[in-house]
DNA sequence: AATGAATGAGTCTTCATTCAT
DNA sequence: GATGAATGAAGACTCATTCAT
């Protein structure tokens, strides 16, 4: 990982200084998680409140997810949050948390969708972990295959034939 | 990284013994992660000979891909090469280069079977993203969310829906 | 060799200090034979430049070798660096290199004595070998025999007769 | 220092076997010393029962000294013994017990030739250690310097001149 | 007797953390 | 508040030593 050196040189301060605002190194990546743990969450509530059948819906919400893995730097940073061993474990659970709030709300609009016929039957679950796995995986090609990333990036259409009956 | 200690501790030896076999701790982890190489590799080529049409192999390659994850352990570790820096050069590199074969197969696969017919029109470069983007997200969700892993496994049925025309 | 903590106690910090200042154990050790490489050196310019016969100039040389043995522990760390084989091999050239400046200026003023009459015939080599062979014992005995190495250190005077025709 | 498998091997064995024969490292390398420190003394021993009067027994002494460092390995490693840390206490001693030894053998040699006039007035404890340093510094040499050592190795006859009245 | 697999204490080096200025 | 000198715990690596075979 980063040392705080580091840290602190990207902020243009005394590694000292650091300590002043952070109570430990810990705390320092906490934070810098923390901030990237909002950022992206607001743009996810105004899609459950928008109108709609819930397979309309769960449209834009899948397109949202694959699509806000074109830019993933804040999702690369929560990645690895949950692959470092040397994260503190409140933090890891933070995200872990966050994680299952996006499980929960997808597995809610996949059952209305089911309802209605819009979704494939079978196991919610199963297709929450589809979904999300996929999405998950297009965070790492973005860090470890950056080269040919935005060129073939997969349209969201791609993912959402998992869902189609 | 485990430190060397942890490796030794794994296979109940001192750290000692570990440099009779290797002459550094780059060495041991590289051992370890070619070996994670070679294991699952052997059984994707048997898929390659298959008889079949491009669209019968492809869906027992991507089952093969995907049902691989039901054992994730040898992937987390190739994971781990990908995501940690104080990972040797040539051994990520080495992973990369595996990942790319898989690539290039698949892509191959999918070319034929549009050809066919059985597989749906569309880039194939992003179909290709698009289904290991999946297999690459099933390994980490293995490993950070094991309690519900194997109760919800998702079907490869669901992932195959991504290639169906 | 002394230990980096050896080193640092004497210095009276902590070994993590010294990595402040030095890149590693090599350098660290290096600085310190620089050191006792330039400061005695100078005094021995002094001497060539001296008005005199090459006799007078050679009495004021061999006198100055042998008198600066009264404090030894300059040239005790140079013996190190000859004797010790973990010492890097680019410091043990520096040091040797230095021993054959000195052994040519030597040799410089002992062909202009014999020039002159006032040194012995015989191989000038032999000669030069013969009195630096004495100067290096006598850091020698300093360090291991330091208990009557003040009360009895030889004479130049003595050491000089080598050179009597 | 030699490690204990430098050794083993050298004498074509396991360094297991080693510890058959010697307790640890040091006894080993005591053992060693041991050996060297016989067989040079014998050579001395001949030298004091000769007939002659004093200065022609120190002329044969000296010339034996000197003349002896033309094969210097055996003293090499008494050198070591004196200069490496490592090595035990009481194996120094040892040594430096036998250096007295020949110390105290000249000493009396060069008290008898000053009383015959064949020798140098002045503290004979100085001619000692301006001899032996003189000969100890041969065996740094042959050491350090070993490419032109035997092409310019000194006549005894040099250091002689020390001694003369 | 002989081997070499196995152990662990000791050394170099890094880096999070503290604290005098 | 801000800096960076200073510390020490932790990890990689070596090698003397032990012991099962």
């Amino acid at each position: 990982m980063a040392t705080v050196d580091d840290v602190a040189a990207e902020a243009s301060v005394s590694h000292g200084l650091a300590y002043r605002y952070f109570a430990n190194k810990d705390e320092l990546f906490s934070a810098l998680v923390m901030q990237a743990l909002q950022d992206p969450s607001t743009e996810l509530q105004r899609v459950l409140v928008m109108p709609g059948t819930p397979g309309e819906r769960l449209n834009s919400v899948v397109s949202g997810l694959v699509n806000s893995r074109r830019h993933p730097e804040a999702y690369q940073l929560l990645d690895q949050v949950l692959s470092s061993e040397s994260v503190p474990d409140d933090l890891r659970e933070a995200v872990r948390k966050r994680g299952q709030a996006v499980q929960a709300m997808l597995r809610q609009l996949i059952v209305e969708g089911q309802a209605t016929g819009e979704v494939a039957a079978g196991d919610p679950d199963q297709l929450v972990r589809a979904i999300l796995a996929c999405v998950d995986g297009l965070t790492r090609w973005a860090t470890y295959y950056p080269e040919h990333y935005h060129q073939h990036f997969p349209d969201a259409a791609i993912f959402l034939r998992m869902l189609k009956p």
